[in-house]
DNA sequence: CGAATCTCCTGGAGGC
DNA sequence: TGCCTCCAGGAGATTC
């Protein structure tokens, strides 16, 4: 489900619960990507959220002996509720706060992650080797430009390897390369400076419009507040194979690249 | 080292 | 209705 804008969309929504003080937790079936620390039974009760960030498609949840990562794979999703209704089939965890709030992880496929990064054993390993965010400074051609220099692989894979630029997932890939006219599977050491320009410009201007408008809801991604995101209205070729380009009217094809599906249109894209 | 493939898991859609 | 196959927004592990 959730590339970074849909990361983004519920770390917001997550923030009212800043300052809160953890009365419970609830694990109700540990065994998500890697397994949810039991530890985590005694650790939360009685600390306060300090903040809420992201790097990557983690949210990083501060609190002052360490720091509670959370990860929502394919199908995961948080909700943020007044008061603890009962849990679904696949509510797998539960943070309650002291004033009936609770953050709740729904995943079916359980291909997310909740896990522990305690202060003394600070730069855990999924965060050690990430590239640059997005959306960010560093985030430039020049920075991308080097970073494919040595990569013979299809560009739209290389942006998808969170070790060139985190954050950018399937749908997220083939739009912005449909904005940046370059075809995914032109080799990423053969972009230009120049198309390294307008590459990072266009993943830039995708992923803000994604998250102007709440991220995008296929099946699984809701905001915790149970309400949608309207992103997917505005895709150029994402799931819209033999359907007219938006621009040139040429129908839109779609190829397995990496195993994933890849849409663009080869009249307005180039290699 | 890079690149391609495999893997975890459930659910929905479509064919028969 | 049931059974089968395929596909789905991630990304670490494994293999070549």
């Amino acid at each position: 489900m959730p590339e970074l804008p849909e990361v983004e969309t519920t770390r917001r929504g997550l923030l009212p619960l800043v300052g809160k003080v953890v009365k419970s937790v609830s694990i109700r079936h540990p065994t998500l990507r890697w397994p949810i620390p039991q530890s985590l039974l005694q650790i939360l009760p009685n600390q306060t959220l300090r903040g809420l960030t992201r790097r990557a498609k983690y949210i990083l949840c501060e609190y002052d002996t360490g720091t509670l990562l959370l990860h929502l794979g394919m199908s995961g999703r948080i909700q943020l509720l007044d008061t603890p209704y009962p849990p679904e089939k696949h509510d797998h965890f539960d943070i309650e706060f002291a004033d009936g709030h609770v953050l709740r992880l729904r995943d079916p496929r359980r291909f997310g992650a909740v896990l522990w990064i305690d202060n003394k054993d600070n730069n855990h390993v999924l965060l050690n080797s990430l590239g640059p965010e997005p959306l960010v400074v560093d985030f430039n051609a020049k920075y991308l430009h080097t970073a494919l220099s040595n990569k013979t692989l299809a560009i739209k894979n290389a942006i998808m390897d969170g070790h060139v630029v985190v954050g950018v997932g399937n749908i997220y890939a083939s739009e912005s390369l449909f904005r940046a006219r370059i075809h995914p599977e032109t080799a990423a050491n053969k972009l230009t400076l120049k198309q390294c320009e307008r590459l990072v410009a266009e993943i830039k201007s995708t992923l803000n419009d994604a998250l102007s408008a709440g991220g995008s809801s296929l099946r699984d991604f809701f905001g915790v507040d149970g309400n949608i995101g309207y992103f997917q209205q505005e895709y150029f070729v994402y799931g819209r194979t033999n359907e007219p380009c938006k621009v040139c009217a040429k129908l839109i094809k779609c190829i397995r690249l990496g195993q994933r599906s890849t849409f663009y249109c080869d009249k307005c894209q180039k290699r």
